[in-house]
RNA sequence: GGUCUCGUAGCUCAGCUGGAUAGAGCAACUGACUUCUAAUCAGUAGGUCUCAGGUUCGAAUCCUGACGGGAUCACCA
């Protein structure tokens, strides 16, 4: 049982006996104390002075007089304003500390029995991945560490965007312009090699939209359909999707090759297949650098059909309406939203309708009871949207869908824009953060008796976790600016920070030759030492928020606030010169727990520790 | 315009279901390495928590409204 719960009971006791009151738990307020008084919890005492009609401080000394004679847990109190605060028996936290130094899987829950399945990172096959999908995979992926902690049965999946217009766009400047090269003939990484194609078909795409801008065609139509305050230049920008489904030439061929595709004439789809495959390998390389992977692939290209039958089913029971061009819809308008397209005039798929079909497929294939969706927050009325028709369609698992939503990562400049070459790749991003971390470790001598490996592993380790944490660090719905010219910090509230109070805990540890610990006579606990153990305490607790919450930021702001404790702890009392042979013992105990904690918590947020640094 | 969302120090961010004097980091300035790793520690300075009401013993936190930023309102995905 949990202290504060034993707390609120003891409390829940002392206004029984003292003034004969029920209360309910929830007007116990316990926190824990403040740093500048005296004390481990503090009760609020405020809610219970209209019904004993006492001051504040008169029920503060009588419930903390009667815990004190009480509860076995309470050494102490003290009471200042309507603040109650108690201070816990050392022996407590001796007991604690002992305890969780064994347990290996301390801060774990055990297993619920439970299936959940996350879905992140969920790629386009056209360009490689940047920023924003290092944020997304990087939230998604501690999101699946931190349930999985919390005791569910995690599946991590993406859903590869392996169809449709974009991925012609790149399989026709290739054909069209590439004459037959290939990744392995350039030289150039697979997903990067696409990705200029890509790149290639939009340059080519302009040419030929500026220069029927000059027909007469084109003036037509500008006299036309132009609003009275735009010029040229901001009417063509948003004429732009209209030319290209009209007039272009590139975007007639791309489209006849999405029509080839779904036809599936063989020379598209093996040209297709090749290309995928390039991208796939680029992807493998660039996941497998950021430390991640998945449990499960599923393509669009397979489930971009799925959906229809359970809109049939859903018309059958009066869910959906037919409109008479034999459109599908469904009136969301009680639920706040609007009405929705599921099936168009022709019959076909929309976006949601595939979700629907994915959705369940997924359950089908591993009858998980929560589906996480890790996408930008752009998508929210699309995901209210789907979750609002998973319900009335009645789906078992419908109450456990939850949009890991967060917001987009911005430029100081703005917008990331890959039409107008502003995004961050992802590969350079991770290169240029290492090449940061190898930077500042030349300055330093403290790993220059390790091998090259060793060293270039350890500069791995620091730059990621730079990166990583800077990224966790935000809550996800908050939107956040990264500036890509500026280096990622490496000190203060960062990574490198938090492992480098892990760093500094082995190198005592290994200096240390004392194997068996006995601090029997270890009895007076010093304020620093007693809020660490403190603050390891609660470890359980943030893991089991940051899973109801699916809020990795929880976790990291956790790791930094214990690491700061620790480096002052360490600046201020000695270890293994610590004044007595007990207080040595004591302090290597504690700081094993807090390297264990440190350790397990970075690891949930995708950060590895190094030995040394 | 409707809906959703964000607004805390010059900058980047914490602040849990309302509780004590609103906290960190960066940047600036000052100090601490013959002592367990200075990617550290200590200090100075920096705030009308966007604004106005309301609820409450008590509001950065909850409610309403205004202002400002963003997203979204396709038979695209």
């Amino acid at each position: 049982m949990n202290i504060i719960d034993i707390l609120q009971n003891g409390v829940l006791e002392g206004l029984k006996s003292l003034y004969g009151l029920d209360f309910t738990t929830d007007k116990i307020v316990i926190s824990t104390t403040r740093k500048e008084f005296v004390g481990d919890y503090t009760l609020v005492v405020f809610p219970f002075t209209k019904d004993t009609r006492k001051k504040p401080e008169e029920v503060g000394e009588e419930l903390g007089a009667y815990l004190k004679a009480n509860a076995p847990l309470v050494a102490d109190f003290n009471v200042i304003k309507g603040f109650l605060n108690l201070v816990v028996n050392d022996s407590f936290w001796l007991n604690f500390l002992a305890n969780a130094t064994q347990n290996e899987h301390f801060g774990r829950q055990p297993r619920l029995g439970k299936k959940v399945m996350v879905e992140f990172s969920s790629p386009n096959t056209n360009k490689p991945l940047h920023l924003g999908h290092i944020r997304n995979i990087l939230l998604g992926w501690s999101c699946s560490q931190i349930l999985d902690a919390a005791g569910y049965d995690v599946v991590k999946t993406q859903i590869i965007n392996d169809r449709g217009i974009a991925i012609c766009k790149s399989m026709l400047a290739w054909r069209s312009f590439g004459l037959g090269a290939t990744p392995a003939s350039t030289g150039i990484k697979s997903d990067h090699f696409v990705g200029q194609y890509y790149v290639l078909f939009e340059q080519k795409f302009q040419e030929e939209y500026k220069a029927w801008q000059q027909t007469e065609v084109a003036k037509a139509i500008f006299e036309q359909k132009h609003k009275p305050d735009q010029d040229e230049h901001i009417f063509f920008k948003q004429y732009k999707n209209d030319y290209f489904n009209q007039y272009s030439d590139l975007g007639r061929q791309a489209r006849e090759m999405l029509l080839q595709w779904e036809a599936g004439d063989l020379g598209i789809r093996n040209l297709w297949k090749m290309m995928n495959n390039w991208v796939y390998q680029g992807f493998e390389e660039t996941y497998f650098r950021l430390g991640v992977n998945f449990d499960k692939l599923y393509y669009e290209s397979d489930t971009y059909l799925l959906g229809k039958e359970i809109i049939d089913q859903g018309l059958a029971k009066g869910i959906f309406y037919k409109k008479e061009d034999g459109s599908v819809w469904i009136d969301l308008t009680d639920a706040k939203l609007d009405h929705k397209l599921v099936l168009r005039s022709d019959g076909t798929s929309v976006y949601v309708t595939q979700d629907i079909g994915t959705a369940q497929v997924r359950y089908q294939d591993f009858s998980v009871e929560r589906m996480v969706y890790t996408v930008a927050d752009e998508q929210n009325y699309h995901f209210q949207v789907l979750f609002e028709i998973m319900k009335r369609l009645g789906e078992p698992y419908a109450d456990g869908l939850y949009h890991l939503s967060y917001g987009m990562v911005d430029l100081p400049t703005g917008k990331m824009k890959s039409r107008e070459g502003t995004v961050v790749d992802a590969d350079d991003l991770m290169a240029e953060v290492i090449e940061e971390a190898r930077q500042n470790m030349q300055e330093r001598s403290e790993i220059t008796d390790l091998s090259v490996e060793e060293r270039e592993e350890i500069i791995r380790k620091i730059g990621l976790a730079a990166l990583k944490f800077f990224i966790i660090k935000v809550q996800p719905k908050k939107r956040m600016v990264f500036d890509p010219k500026e280096s990622v910090d490496m000190q203060g509230q960062t990574g490198p920070y938090v492992q480098n109070a892990y760093v500094r805990i082995r190198s005592i540890l290994r200096r240390s030759a004392t194997n068996s610990l006995n601090y029997a006579d270890y009895t007076n606990l010093e304020v620093a030492e007693k809020e660490l153990i403190l603050k390891m305490y609660a470890y359980p607790d943030v893991i089991q928020s940051a899973a109801a919450n699916y809020d990795p930021s929880e976790i990291a702001n956790y790791c930094y606030d214990l690491a700061k404790m620790f480096h002052k702890f360490y600046h201020d009392f000695p270890i293994l010169r610590a004044e007595s042979e007990g207080a040595k013992h004591f302090r290597l105990q504690l700081i094993t727990l807090i390297a264990s904690v440190l350790k397990s918590a970075m690891e949930l947020l995708g950060i590895e520790m190094p030995e040394r640094m």
